[in-house]
This record gives C-alpha cells, sequence and structure tokens, in this order.
DNA sequence: TTATATCCGACAAAATAAGTCCTATTTTTT
DNA sequence: AAAAAATAGGACTTATTTTGTCGGATATAA
C-alpha cells in the first residue's frame, strides 16, 4: 500500500543518472547493467519516457536517452503518470462507482477526495530537482 | 499504486460511523450491512482497532464499539498504522537492501527518503476531525 | 443455557505488479 | 548491401500482494 512501482523507481534512477551525463546519451544497456534492471523492462519505461517528451531518445548505433528539459520542469507526478497513470488512492473514488461495493452508502468519498488533491499537490509541486538534490528539508510543505 | 487499502477504508468508515454515534454503541454486523463489507474482515478491522486504542469494544449480547478518544487526537498515520503497517513508499529503501535488487548501485536511496519523510509527515499531521469534516481545503502543506 | 457479540488463525481466491519472450524498426559502420 | 547496435512494442507468464472465506473460540447479557 502507499508504494512506489518499480516502474517509477527504475524511471526516477534513469533520469538520475542521465542528468547527470549533462546532454551525453545514455543507452539502455548501460543503465540496465549499472543499476540491474531487467533490460526489457527498462526498456519499456524509457519509452514511455520518451513518449511523454521527458526523455529523448536516438535511435540506431550509437543512439541511447538523453535529457533536454530541465530538471526543475519536471515534476514528480509527470513521472508517475507517465509510467503508472494518474495516482487514485481510493477504490470508491474513481468516478461511477461501478467499481466500488461501498460507493453507494460511502460515508468517506469527500475527505478521500480532498485528501487526493493533498497528494496529488505534493506530487506535481515537487520538481525533480528538488526531490534528487536539495539538501534542506522543509519544515512545512 | 499509491492506493490506500480496502482495509484503511473500511477502518476510516467504521471510525467516521461510530464517532457520529457520539459514544453510542455499533455492532460490527451493523457497520458490515450498512457499508456492505464482508463481516470477517470488517471483524478484523475493528479488531486492530481495538487492539491499537483507537476504538473500545465490548463483548457479549448488546455489544459493539465506541470512540473514546477525541477525532482530533486520532492521526491518519494512526490509522493506516494499526491496519497496514508503517507506510514504505520504497522497495530500496527497506533497512539492508536485501529485499532490492538495486540496492547496492541505487542512485535514490536518498531522495526516496526524504520523500518519504514528507509524506509520514503529512499523514501525521492529518487528524481524523479534520480529515473527516474540515471544508476548508488549506491551500500549502 | 441460549443467543449475540467480539476475537483470531489458517487458508483460498482475486487482483495487481513485475518480468520474460519474441519480433520489428531505425541508423551507423563496414 | 549487409551486419551490428540500438530503440520500439505486443503478448504472455510468473510472482507478489491484497482481499476475502472458513472454521472455530471466547465473552456476556437475557
Amino acid at each position: 500500500m502507499l508504494k512506489f512501482s518499480k516502474k517509477v523507481e527504475y524511471g526516477l534512477m534513469s533520469i538520475m543518472h542521465i542528468a547527470r551525463m549533462k546532454g551525453n546519451k545514455v543507452t539502455a544497456r548501460e543503465l540496465s547493467e549499472q543499476y540491474n534492471i531487467p533490460p526489457e523492462i527498462l526498456g519499456k519505461v524509457l519509452q514511455k519516457l520518451k513518449k511523454d517528451q521527458l526523455l529523448e531518445s536516438i535511435q540506431g548505433v550509437n543512439g541511447g536517452y538523453r535529457i533536454i528539459r530541465e530538471l526543475t520542469d519536471i515534476s514528480l507526478e509527470d513521472v508517475i503518470i507517465s509510467l503508472d497513470g494518474p495516482v487514485v488512492i481510493t477504490h470508491c473514488c474513481k468516478g461511477t462507482g461501478d467499481d466500488c461495493t461501498q460507493f453507494k452508502t460511502c460515508n468517506i468519498i469527500e475527505p478521500m477526495q480532498k485528501f487526493q488533491n493533498k497528494l496529488n499537490k505534493l506530487f506535481s509541486d515537487m520538481n525533480l530537482n528538488d526531490f534528487f538534490f536539495d539538501e534542506e528539508q522543509k519544515v512545512e510543505f
């Protein structure tokens, strides 16, 4: 419960690594070996990040991935949505309630939605530069 | 990913309901029927909440559950820990790294732990009165 | 003594996440 | 032109986690 998926972890590790390369290309294979990540999965992770323009890819021999956007311009939410889709913390609140046996009588729909908004804000306010490098932990958020 | 467990949802629904009864007893069966929750599961949820003293139970005929603590005195974290155990958002950061194939070379251990602290603070700062009833959504947290 | 309730462990089923397999496409080098 | 090295991506299997079920034990009021 409330755990990041492996895909998001792999994505963040890759972006961290690629960002440190300052615009130089990195291949999926290098990342896969460096971090012991199954290459097929990593491939798909990188492809999704590319599709959502968090990374740039170059195909063919001497190809690879590199980063073109500023880390301050990418939010944690961007990464999560790209790899896992939108964060939905509840079973009740997906929309119509067709998928929840409690929907009709549920008494926490509103509180859950409000809390979800709080979480979403936390993810969208957190840019990757702060996520990766900020030493100072802000006390309030 | 990042979804509340059914147990936590059931627990919150129950506490919400019981809190509205202002100290009167509520049976597991009533809750189970009202909210269409499998009675065996709900039983265990309520028992855990009792064990962690978020609810009080009265056994035997005419027994049931009631609430004795102020909602402002119970945090969302209390409920989650009681029903699911501590929130651990990563696969990497459980401690020794024995359970993570990336641990040795992982480059996001620190950021993940910091973010986990942020999340923990969000959960522990959120008391159930605010969670259930506060209409005004604070803009920053 | 019976009925109604909490209490609780072991197991089964379902849902989700993670990983594998296989192939296609693109581009540089030889 | 062919081969090699890289990204791209669908279909499927396995593993893990979550959810639910079954069976019974204990406690208390009527």
